[in-house]
DNA sequence: TATTAAATAGGATTAAATCCTATTTAGGTG
DNA sequence: CACCTAAATAGGATTTAATCCTATTTAATA
């Protein structure tokens, strides 16, 4: 939390209640939750917190920094208190985004990232990830058996 | 245009003139069209093709893997004809997509990317790809001498 | 404590994606 | 070729995430 006080100062924002909870929330949450599940977590101390107060604060958390945002492969956008350098593989069955390191005896293949020249030349490159997508073990053992098909859900593949 | 005909065999989807005319255009595209620009691109041919037609049909060529679909990064989602293995490029100012591949003196860094063991172990993974972000030339050299300020647009970072 | 710019609540709006359903049509069959 | 049927389409309705609008509240500072 001291880095949270610290940055809300570097970057002029004011300490409210609303921010100290949402991102408390956050920081306490595993699966990279949705601004609409912080919203609901943190609405029972804040009965009538609004869900855009909750979007426009982790949209501004990302914007100095304190945490990141991430895409939710088509659903709505997942938040990240993470900062670490790391990786995410995402569940296309349940939709859970798990967290992952380059193994220890491993460097981080990014580090050996070689692009075309013209790439580094021409563009400034701000970031880089890996992006890994399947099923998790608890779907991929809930789906023992059946066939793995890859149901259209509302047109989504 | 063979591999189209032949893939909707495959799948039993049926040739239609609105299928074609899709089809037609996205691989004539160049930068990862959404839906909309593909719906807007053959309505000129087909004036009241719907939007929800485009849609439907992307993602079902989609689910035949005749074309990609990739995240907008919080836009509209867009669509990619290149079926070969390749990775992209995100502007985070123009938001176009570009393509590249691992430079041809070096393999594909994902060909040698090496996950934690608890990941190979426990997850069944189906995709991989390096996503990158930042500016394209043509932003970069727009912003030159102005200050790099990663404006918030409608909240977005 | 007074001031003020920033933040919030809550309802309205937007825009992408999807749904609904009456109508049309592609592709197979005789 | 003519017919049949499941699949595909058009067009409007609906959903939902994200954002906007603005009156009101509040954190920070002096
Ligand atoms: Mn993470
Ligand atoms: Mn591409
Ligand atoms: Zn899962
Ligand atoms: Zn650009």
């Amino acid at each position: 939390m001291d880095l949270f006080f610290e940055k809300c100062r570097e970057n002029k924002l004011k300490i409210t209640p609303q921010r100290v909870a949402i991102y408390k929330a956050l920081t306490a949450s595993v699966s990279h939750p949705s601004a609409e599940q912080i919203h609901k977590e943190v609405k029972k101390l804040f009965p009538n917190l609004s869900l855009d107060t909750v979007n426009r604060t982790l949209v501004t958390f990302a914007g100095a920094h304190m945490i990141d945002v991430v895409e939710g492969h088509g659903d709505s956008r997942r938040f990240d208190p993470n900062r670490e350098a790391h990786h995410h593989f995402y569940c296309v069955s349940c939709r859970k985004i798990f967290d992952f390191q380059a193994d220890s005896f491993q460097a981080d293949p990014l580090d050996s990232l070689v692009l075309p020249r013209e790439m580094e030349e021409k563009f400034l490159i701000t970031g880089k990830r890996i992006c890994l997508t399947g099923y998790c073990d608890q779907c991929r053992s809930k789906m023992a058996g059946k066939k793995l098909t890859l149901v259209a859900v509302k047109h989504r593949i």
